[in-house]
DNA sequence: AACCATAATGGTACCGATACCATTTTAGCG
DNA sequence: CGCTAAAATGGTATCGGTACCATTATGGTT
């Protein structure tokens, strides 16, 4: 043992220097409605006398309740799932949940690792980012019975329940956009396609939109990125040199997006009468930058509010109104398109 | 019972499998050096036929053990904070540890609800942001003997270690940066003071520059802003309008200072040679803008690291080296000054 | 082959809260 | 005032691991 043991109070002792017995005590503590206020108010100030901290894991052993929502996103530095898991947070503080929160990386072996511990701790819900499972994953958590939700991308068969936005159709959009503002050579700058199903709908989203115009995809005008400022500039550099014909870029993210612009702007390309510049998520900065940044806006608030409360029913017991939740997008057109 | 109470595959039921009695397959799980490997091979399979799924619940209850660290951060959105999360997540991987993440927004009352909870779910470790906290909050974590850590800002009287940098004399050497260029009238953006030891350093470490150099503290150049895109170009466009004759801005953030400096930009402003711009924590876009802006550096990933590692040390029960460790900053000079 | 130190293993109790069912108290009513 | 239904409260077992101490195998030594 490492430190040394600790006694702590528990609610025997609470119970015993209020004058109940340990299970009223208990009922008194979750504000149970069946306890007289009297009897609350004596357990209440019983607990502050002895400072009594109650063990959470004896409740969850007990009462298969943890209190803990679990979510998994690939990375939290990107700002974008930071503000989900904000949202997400803030909407389940009020009912006493708390957040274990990890990240996979965009590994699917990471992801099913952390399915497994966050079962161990018998979390009450597991959020997801996107589709792409392991099968191992997938049947982990069936088995588990845990409420499970989907978020970012929706899709028709959802492990629980879906909340999010169709990419694809975003993306399809965006493209759509560039092609009416009478662009016809534009570049795709998006990031790795492996183990994410939202770049992968956007690519398509973006291939199909230039199909329907009658234009070819041109592979030569694709480039795949890690999600960083620097990796946007650079591909905007390689785009631009090798293919020195193109007259707007759609960026499948702000970051991508934001680096192109400022590649751009650095080779003194007038944006965007030289070339346009259209990103995807709405990041802050896209809307201070200048020229301000077409995008998708992507209600990352309401879709971490809707996630909470679908959550908080499935763990009641209810059924949610729907098994998929599209949350909608919007195109933001700004000063770069 | 919200869902139908669920008969869970236990550790008895394994070792009943393999052959040997639970305690022993417990260790075997446990990978403790006390099992033969054969022994440990026959749990580990009749663990997978099962596919069982321990209850760390029941765990920590026996051993006071959560394998579980929570951190408190004002907010994840904030990417200087997510990048620290992300980093301590990191290191704590390997040792079987999960993030339990809660956001105080800035309030002392609802960073010491998250130290009860946190205390209650009997977190291995805690870390905390800054050195300001309530009474309450420092004799709870005092009382409960869970080792902790502050971050970010490094303090002479830690509640248990430090971890970070001196906000004072960063804001110092950036001061001292822009007179050294021959800047008189200096503005100051930064955060809100109240309950933000690091803002409230930063602009001491101006203060007390200026001071040095002879120049008296103005107070109509400085602005304390929320940490936003906009307020930083609200902040700027204010100074600009109330002060003409100002040569540059230190922001205490590079959110603020990046606001800030596309403000300037937009205003038809020559940065640096009308007015210098300065931020404070090299977000990641801050080195591709144009112009690139100078700024403090602060090795988020180190500081990650050193907490991860000093945490899993107090776990052990050692003594770290220090008891504050100041990870140092470096001053970028970029374009933008 | 006997012996001993060490390595492996096992039995039982216990961590601290809550479920479940039983019992007591309270309040409403004729 | 007695009776009954409903409201409060209590006793005891239990959740599923691991601590603690005891016991049994194992292997090396002379």
């Amino acid at each position: 043992m490492p430190r040394p043991k600790k006694q702590h109070i528990t609610i025997r002792d609470v119970a015993k220097t209020a004058g109940v017995s340990p299970i009223t005590a208990s009922r008194a503590l979750q504000n149970s409605e069946l306890v007289r206020p009297a009897t609350r108010e004596k357990v209440a100030q019983a607990a502050k006398d002895l400072a009594y901290i109650p063990n959470f894991a004896a409740g969850t052993l007990s009462s298969d309740i943890s209190r803990i929502v679990a979510v998994i996103v690939p990375n939290m530095s990107n700002s974008i799932f930071a503000d989900t898991l904000q949202s997400i947070a803030n909407s389940l503080r009020p009912a006493g949940y708390n957040l274990l929160i990890g990240s996979n990386d965009y590994s699917l072996d990471l992801e099913q690792d952390l399915v497994r511990t966050f079962l161990s701790r018998r979390v009450d819900a597991l959020v997801l980012t996107g589709h792409l499972h392991s099968e191992e994953t997938k049947s982990l958590i069936r088995g588990s019975g845990v409420p499970t939700v989907e978020m970012w991308s929706i899709t028709d068969d959802p492990l629980g329940v879906s909340v999010g936005i169709s990419n694809y159709d975003a993306a399809f959009a965006m493209t759509r956009h560039l092609l009416d503002q009478g662009h016809r050579r534009i570049g795709f700058i998006g990031g790795l396609l492996e183990n994410n199903d939202r770049t992968q709908s956007r690519l398509r989203g973006y291939h199909e939109a230039l199909e329907q115009a009658g234009i070819e995809f041109d592979t030569s005008l694709v480039r795949h990125e890690d999600f960083d400022f620097d990796r946007g500039s650079m591909a905007m550099r390689n785009l631009l040199s090798e293919n020195g014909r193109i007259d707007a870029v759609f960026a499948a993210s702000d970051v991508l997006a934001l680096g192109a612009l400022l590649e751009c702007l650095r080779q003194n390309l007038k944006v965007p009468d030289d070339i346009a510049v259209s990103g995807f998520d709405d990041a802050r900065i896209a809307s201070i930058m200048n020229p301000a940044l077409t995008t998708i806006g992507i209600p990352r608030e309401s879709i971490g509010k809707k996630i909470a409360e679908v959550i908080l029913q499935m763990i009641r017991g209810d059924e949610p109104e729907q098994k998929i939740f599209d949350m909608g997008f919007t195109l933001i057109e700004r000063g770069s398109t």
